[in-house]
DNA sequence: ACGGGTGTAACG
DNA sequence: TCGTTACAC
């Protein structure tokens, strides 16, 4: 039974969760002797000690910035240890943490709208838990709370001997505006969700609570490392009246250094004094409201549920004499970037089954007695064929059309700096329910069940998440591979290949032999999808989602625009969040080790709850794997 | 001719 | 839609 909220816009609860020098922390985890140690992680040693991604917080007492190079951060601190990222086809190999980003995903996501906002940072929409808790069990009548929510900071709160007891206070009062009980209750959440992080990844992790994405972002680098802070409306107004702008997220670049240099405004607060007209005459109407609203703290940017990154890319530079200045170099190192960029989308394929639509090429090059060089390389994108060797094939093609835009007509001789392409336009595969996409996703070589796929996509009793069938609109040439691949049954093929089955095996009837413990599992939560959660929410769901496609096609500066000023801060319609329910007794948790990575913890994490109603809510892992059969 | 490799988003 | 540009970590 949804909670009514009054005004859910103005009462969001929302995190931004940051890792502390991440990297740094997935090789100590790897090497934990490193632990305490001043560390840095660097790549390519060669030249001058390589260059600094992350610095760990007992280096950084030394000085040590990102930005220097090993030999540099050697100077300022002996015996700092530099670690150097894993490299794979001569250049920099990313995977490990970007895995470990992803161990992290699926324990933050289990709370609330999860979005990924980088490889080591989560925004998190915990409205809906903090308003659960605060009816249910709200902080003021807890008996002890969480030790490590009595460590937050809490922003305009005045300094007290005993600042636990003073935290304590102050998330307990019951005479607090509803606001702030929101946030004190999100506090919570977000002190024990950290936990559960350092627990099962061993990573800590700091946080910023506050009631939007701005000011969480804002608060989470406030204190660091493993701390949490807490940004009440209350304290809004002195905290940007003295903050640098360029200490706000979009504000670090140009537009922060206009906004000095043009306007003499080097506080937030400052951009008060400006009206909104005149902002929007400087720098364009959406920029100027935008600005309008960063001034005041309000920031109507929803948490997107996204926990999967929307592209892969990879590249490479050859800086200086490494340039490179022949085509069979560069076919060379767009061979090398285009096998990894392979590897990636058919892991995204295999695990998530999601298909990437779009090719793109970038580069970087210069020609030979040019000193100002006033044309850049182009990029070119085309359609994404799936095979390691078509990849290559047209990345070839696109920078090769590059190439000849780029000279014109003239020969001369050319340098290539830097080499990248991008899988982009991913999509969810549809026509097939998650429950499949699971199977999908392992290896079926276990035990046999005699439960088809026609049984769990029409005649199960899941039928109501249904399955329909695909195939790429765009790219004729995957459909003839397609074709010609369905015929052919060999049991062990190359990986290239095998992506082309799993596309068959979508528009086929599938045979589904799983474990008989997995399917057992997932039979029970089939069985409880129609019991505990009934059509008409999953279609309430859908049309919303519909809205929402609407929506996102504006801009979110127009959305500023006009949720902020047009509708007066009315926006309502996001927050009825869809959910699925399953009762406790239908879940078989003696298999729970044998599901996927992704969602293995945040079903652990379910289970441990004392609730006999388990709720995947919209954004997290568990929502994702069963709905996602109704995407686009 | 070095902060490299990735990622998102606005804008024309 | 595509390609460029800006910004961030």
């Amino acid at each position: 039974m949804p909670i009514p909220r009054p005004d859910p816009q103005g009462d969001r609860v929302i995190a931004h969760v940051d890792m502390d020098c991440f990297y740094v922390q997935v090789e100590q985890r790897r090497q934990p002797k490193l632990r305490g140690l001043p560390t840095a992680v660097v790549q390519y040693n060669d030249w001058k000690g390589g260059g600094l991604i992350a610095v760990s917080y007992e280096a950084r007492k030394f000085g040590v910035k990102r930005s220097m190079r090993g030999d540099e951060a050697e100077m300022v601190c002996p015996g700092i240890q530099l670690v150097q990222v894993p490299v794979a086809r001569d250049k920099a190999d990313l995977n490990v943490y970007r895995s470990a980003g992803s161990e992290v995903v699926s324990i933050l996501s289990t709370k609330g709208r999860c979005e990924r906002a980088s490889i080591d940072e989560v925004y998190l929409d915990l409205t809906d838990a903090a308003e659960s808790m605060l009816s249910e069990v709200p902080p003021e009548a807890l008996e002890d709370i969480d030790k490590a929510a009595l460590k937050s900071h809490v922003l305009g709160l005045s300094d007290d001997e005993d600042p636990e007891k003073n935290v304590r206070g102050w998330l307990c009062r019951s005479d607090a505006l509803r606001q702030d009980k929101l946030l004190a209750c999100g506090a919570i959440i977000v002190a024990q969700l950290r936990g559960d992080v350092l627990k099962e990844t061993e990573f800590t992790c700091s946080a910023g609570i506050a009631h939007n994405k701005m000011l969480a972002k804002l608060a989470s680098g406030m204190n660091k490392p493993a701390q949490q802070t807490i940004v009440p409306s209350s304290a809004v107004k002195e905290l940007l009246a003295s903050l640098p702008v360029k200490k706000m997220k979009q504000l670090g670049g140009k537009l922060g250094t206009s906004l000095q240099n043009d306007l003499e405004v080097n506080t937030v607060g400052d951009l008060l004094k400006f009206p909104e007209e005149k902002l929007q005459e400087l720098y364009g109407f959406n920029t100027g409201t935008w600005l309008r609203n960063v001034a005041r703290g309000i920031c109507g940017d929803e948490v997107k549920g996204r926990v999967l990154p929307k592209s892969h890319g990879c590249g490479k530079t050859f800086p200086g004499p490494k340039a490179l200045k022949t085509s069979a170099s560069v076919k060379h190192w767009l061979d090398q970037l285009c096998e990894e960029l392979s590897e990636r989308i058919q892991l995204d394929l295999d695990q998530n089954k999601r298909v990437a639509h779009t090719l793109t090429l970038h580069a970087r090059a210069f020609k030979a007695g040019d000193v100002e060089p006033h044309n850049k390389f182009p990029s070119k994108s085309c359609p994404l064929r799936y095979s390691a060797i078509k990849v290559q094939e047209d990345a070839k093609r696109l920078f090769d059309s590059g190439l000849r835009e780029f000279l014109g007509s003239h020969s001369k001789s050319w340098g290539v700096t830097s080499l990248a392409v991008s899988a982009s336009k991913i999509l969810d595969t549809p026509g097939t329910s998650s429950i499949l996409r699971f199977f999908q996703g392992k290896s079926f070589s276990l035990a046999t069940s005699d439960v088809s796929y026609d049984e769990f996509c029409n005649d199960g009793p899941s039928s109501s998440i249904g399955c329909q069938s695909y195939a790429l609109p765009e790219c004729e040439e995957n459909q003839e591979v397609f074709a010609h691949e369905e015929s052919s049954k060999e049991p062990d093929k190359p990986s290239q290949d095998r992506i082309n089955d799993d596309f068959c095996r979508q528009n086929r009837k599938q045979k589904v032999t799983g474990s008989g413990s997995i399917l057992r599992f997932f039979s029970g939560i089939n069985t409880s999808i129609n019991q505990a959660s009934n059509e008409t929410e999953i279609q309430a769901q859908s049309s919303e989602n519909e809205i929402h496609e609407g929506q996102d096609m504006r801009n979110p500066r127009q959305k500023h625009a006009i949720d902020e000023r047009g509708m007066d801060g009315r926006i309502s319609h996001q927050h009825t969040n869809g959910s699925w329910n399953f009762n406790a007794d239908e879940i078989d948790h003696s298999v729970v080790d044998e599901l996927p990575p992704e969602i293995q913890q945040e079903v652990q994490g379910w289970l441990r709850s004392s609730k006999r109603a388990k709720t995947a809510r919209k954004g997290s892992n568990i929502f994702h794997y069963f709905s996602s059969g109704e995407n686009p």
